[in-house]
DNA sequence: ACCTGAACACCGTTCAAGT
DNA sequence: ACCTGAACACCGTTCAAGT
């Protein structure tokens, strides 16, 4: 089977144009207003008619994952380098940081990825399942270090960061970033 | 001031009636659709008009509260009796498992008691500083028996058992139960 | 005192018709 | 190949008119 990217061609110039006025305009409304923000005025913003932005992205997730196919990308690379940091934890503990920041790009994005995960109909599916799976090597590399209780699972830590961006969210309380170190407390040995 | 309960004056008997249906409308919806579910229906499903909702529940909270604050109160009433439970961590813990399991009654609970604690024009507001006061009472006996670690607040705990919740609303896996113990074993010294 | 139902301004999603 | 804009079915919220 062929799992790999289909090939695309080329857009044409003004579809391209329109695609990457609604990418724009939906960072913006996503940032300030977050990811359940109107698609209408989305459209709308970006000078198209409604249609045209389910043309380029089906559902409310396509454009997500186009918005955050790259970023999420390179937070799964940045977990791998993590990999050869001198302390598992602290590898551990760094990534568990990032994750977090980016799980509060935009409200609601907590939500999206601890559903995406177990979801495959969406299209946040595979890149959610990659960041799992950078957490499961930092976590599997601390606990061989013994430096983790060995019950500790990737699904634990990917719970934790996408509950600690939640709680961000909701609350003006650093409550978020509390209950990241005291659960990574948790965590270890 | 009088920041008591006013007086209220007995209703007309199809007024009760109607706010009889609607509060058990609401929480049939709630329970299986989640807090989010379209106000226009429970109405519907009750029998009575659009208008006659929102001048009972002039907001979706006000429906909340109804349906909620003997619950809330009854919770707040359990912590203050674990404040005699021989183990101060063992009481704070039984709470914690009690508050999650309140706040994952209804889909969107998590979300509306977080927010609002700190939201005072939020019909939940008294309900959840009760609850918060109750958490705070349990956490400063533990942590003056030394059991928990010196800096662990009530709002710390008051997050943990809503983001517990939440995760538990997000996804099958049983990570939001997890998250609650490994955050309280975080919690100790 | 309470209820009704229409009115208003908004949404997401689909799809025939255009270019 | 792509875009437009109307169409449809839905919302939350308000409020004049009724009883």
């Amino acid at each position: 089977m062929d799992t790999g990217t289909p090939r695309r061609r080329p857009m044409r110039a003004d579809a391209r144009r329109n695609y990457e006025r609604l990418l724009a305009e939906a960072a913006d409304a996503f940032a300030e207003h977050g990811t359940d923000f109107s698609l209408e005025q989305i459209a709308r913003r970006a000078g198209v008619a409604n249609g045209t932005l389910y043309g380029h992205f089906p559902t409310r997730r396509a454009l997500l994952e186009a918005l955050l196919s790259d970023r999420m990308r390179a937070l799964a690379a940045a977990g791998e380098e993590l990999l050869a940091h001198p302390s598992p934890l602290g590898g551990l503990t760094e990534w568990a940081r990032a994750a977090t920041a980016h799980a509060a790009l935009y409200r609601g994005l907590g939500t999206a990825f601890l559903q995406a995960v177990e979801d495959e109909t969406s299209e946040l599916h595979a890149a959610c399942q990659a960041v799992l799976a950078t957490g499961d090597a930092l976590v599997a590399r601390a606990r061989n270090a013994g430096e983790v209780r060995p019950d500790v699972t990737a699904m634990d830590l990917y719970a934790l960061v996408n509950a600690a961006a939640w709680v961000s969210e909701q609350n003006s309380a650093p409550q978020g970033e509390r209950l990241l170190e005291f659960t990574l407390t948790g965590f270890r040995t």
